[in-house]
RNA sequence: GCGCCCGUAGCUCAGCUGGAUAGAGCAUCGGCCUUCUAAGCCGAGGGUCGCAGGUUCGAGUCCUGCCGGGCGUGCCA
């Protein structure tokens, strides 16, 4: 249990002993301010003006009624009935040993676990992915991860598009183009080999029709359409593939369930909807009408689901996603890591989900929604031909101008820790910028921004955990071996000590609502700590061997839980840089 | 028109669900490497939290109305 928990149910008694009605919380916080204590509790105030009695007497009462037992150093009452705590040092250093000692550093697994799906990333396999696919790569797959780690069974989605009219055409080209070379020679650049396609659809008389007659044989599943697609799709699969490889993103082959994977269940979902008189007819299209829902006109907005010529959209692949995520997966929770642009086909899809009976009650459905990507001059980011910056292009300068940093700075490791060294911090830099700012912001795309290797960045947090990793090689003993106990009487060493028994609390925040940064900036104010600590409080040179002792497990403790917070954001540390 | 997101230091962003004197990084200026890695540390300057009301002991945070930006709003995904 956390020390905000612990302390608000101790909180909760009292003030229930002083005549608090349940429904007033304690509201423990940790206060930001030495002279404030090390948590308050600002309930009272709020249950005072309940109780129409007088906030700093009633605070009286609970500081009176609490019994914090040893934990507590002393408890003042301050302002207008704030309650500051002082926690005990030998208390805080007692829990601190307890989630040293534990490999999971006090992580609980869930009880009980849930299985959640997170579908992310699922780039369009028509083209090459570009910087916009990051946040949804990235913030799912630290998600993931998160969940994984406290213990849920997640599920990965990786729901690629690989079915649409542009398929015709993007076959059609490469129909022509093996006559002259290797389908692999040709899709080399993927995005080159789209605009000549868009080109040639554009321009060259009759490549239009071809294209759309290889839309039609290719739902019909005709044998050659079908295996120009299928070299097409493998070939993009595995550029995306290398991007995730290079990303460590976690996603694997099983975890792609494309489009059209679904194809054969949208006549079943727009026959399911007509038979529950849910999907009418209208303007010759079949379509959901929704209340809450209106459109330009005010009318009411429904969701087509069936186009009128008889195509299915993407509303219809959703929904069949949707019914198989809980009918067939078991999903207690659906996670989804996609652009704000899409909030309202998301409650669509929930929405018509929920009515239709695809999903039950029990199910949480959660958009996750992120900003839409914007150029450098704040205008939206464009992607007229040459406009987006592909993702390998960004890992490539990214490692490059880290490889440089590398070889000004550290010129004694060998050439291949160098080059270690250079891919990790030039990859958890570009993740880093990413996880680090609030998801629902919108996102600009800024080399600099993504570059940066000072301040708060990833490579900070490496270089916090490097310094604690170079002076626990030194001490020539095991810190997980000593059983010395954490003494926090230097200020650095408490501050520390406060600030690694949040974790816990900070991991359960960020699985609730999905929000990593709320991750990174404690790993941040975790290493700052540390570097204070790293100035102020020598350890291999402690004045005595107790001290000593307690200092490099304190060290021992911050390196791993940098390294498995940062791990959950799919960011690597390293030994020295 | 309606809906969603956003507006905090010159720039990029935090602000723990309403708490005490609004914090970081970058940039600028000034210090600190014969002592565990200077990708670091310490210090300084820099703010009408878009504007105006309201709710209350207390508002960057909640409510209303404006201003400004982005996105979305029936047959692309």
């Amino acid at each position: 249990m956390n020390i905000r928990d612990f302390l608000t149910a101790r909180l909760r008694q009292a003030m229930t002993a002083a005549g608090v009605p349940d429904d007033c919380p304690p509201l423990v916080a940790p206060s930001g301010k030495p002279q404030f204590g090390d948590y308050q509790a600002n309930g009272a105030m709020g249950a005072a003006k309940r109780l129409r009695t007088n906030p700093r007497a009633l605070a009286e009462a609970i500081v009176t009624a609490l019994d914090l037992g040893d934990a507590a150093a002393r408890v003042e009452i301050a302002g207008p009935g704030f309650v500051n705590i002082h926690l005990d040092p030998g208390w805080l250093g007692a829990r601190l040993t307890e989630v040293i000692d534990d490999p999971r550093l006090g992580i609980a697994p869930a009880a009980p676990a849930q299985t959640v799906v997170v579908d992310y990333s699922s780039p369009n396999l028509a083209k090459e992915m570009h910087v916009g696919h990051l946040r949804s790569t990235i913030l799912g797959d630290a998600l993931a991860r998160l969940l994984e780690h406290l213990g849920h069974r997640v599920i990965r989605q990786n729901h690629v598009g690989d079915w649409g009219t542009q398929f015709g055409m993007l076959i059609a080209h490469l129909e022509d183009r093996e006559r002259e070379t290797a389908a692999e020679t040709a899709l080399a650049d993927l995005e080159t080999f789209y605009r000549e396609a868009k080109a040639r659809f554009d321009d060259e008389p009759g490549f239009a029709d071809r294209a759309r007659e290889n839309v039609v044989r290719l739902q019909s599943g005709e044998a050659r359409c079908l295996a120009l697609w299928r070299e097409f799709i493998e070939i993009s699969i595995r550029h995306s593939e290398a991007i995730y490889d290079r990303l460590g993103v976690t996603l694997a082959r099983g975890d792609i369930r494309a489009e059209s994977a679904y194809n054969d269940a949208l006549p079943e979902i727009v026959a399911e909807l007509r038979t529950q008189g849910l999907a009418v007819e209208d303007q010759g299209a079949q379509v959901v009408f929704l209340d809450g829902f209106a459109d330009r006109e005010g009318n009411p907005q429904p969701v087509i689901v069936q186009k009128s010529g008889g195509g299915y959209l993407y509303a219809t692949t959703d929904l069949a996603a949707l019914r198989f995520r809980c009918a067939e997966l078991g999903a207690d929770r659906i996670l989804y890591f996609i652009d704000a642009r899409q909030s309202l086909h998301m409650q669509q899809v929930f929405a018509v989900g929920r009515r239709a009976g695809f999903c039950g009650a029990s199910t949480r459905l959660e958009h996750h929604a992120f900003g839409t990507m914007m150029g450098e001059d704040g205008k939206p980011f464009k992607t007229r031909a040459g406009g987006t910056v592909k993702l390998a292009e960004l890992l490539d300068e990214a490692v490059a101008r880290a490889a440089r940093l590398v070889a000004e700075k550290s010129p004694d490791l060998s050439p291949d820790e160098r080059d270690a060294v250079a891919r990790k911090v030039g990859i958890g830099a570009v993740k880093y910028a990413d996880l680090s700012k609030t998801r629902t912001t919108d996102y600009v795309f800024s080399w600099d921004a993504m570059l940066s290797f000072e301040g708060n960045t990833a490579p900070y947090l490496q270089y916090a955990y490097t310094r604690i990793r170079g002076i626990l090689r030194k001490a020539d003993s095991d810190p997980a071996a000593l059983r010395a106990p954490i003494s926090v009487d230097a200020p650095q060493e408490k501050a520390l000590a406060l600030h690694l028994l949040r974790f816990g609390e900070v991991l359960d925040q960020v699985a609730r609502d999905a929000y990593p940064h709320q991750l990174s900036t404690y790993l941040y104010e975790l290493a700052s700590l540390y570097m204070a600590f790293y100035e102020g409080c020598p350890v291999l040179k402690a004045d005595d061997a107790a001290l000593r002792a307690s200092r490099l497990r304190l060290c021992d403790g911050v390196a791993r839980t940098l390294a498995t917070g940062l791990g959950l954001l799919g960011i690597e540390v390293m030994e020295r840089m």
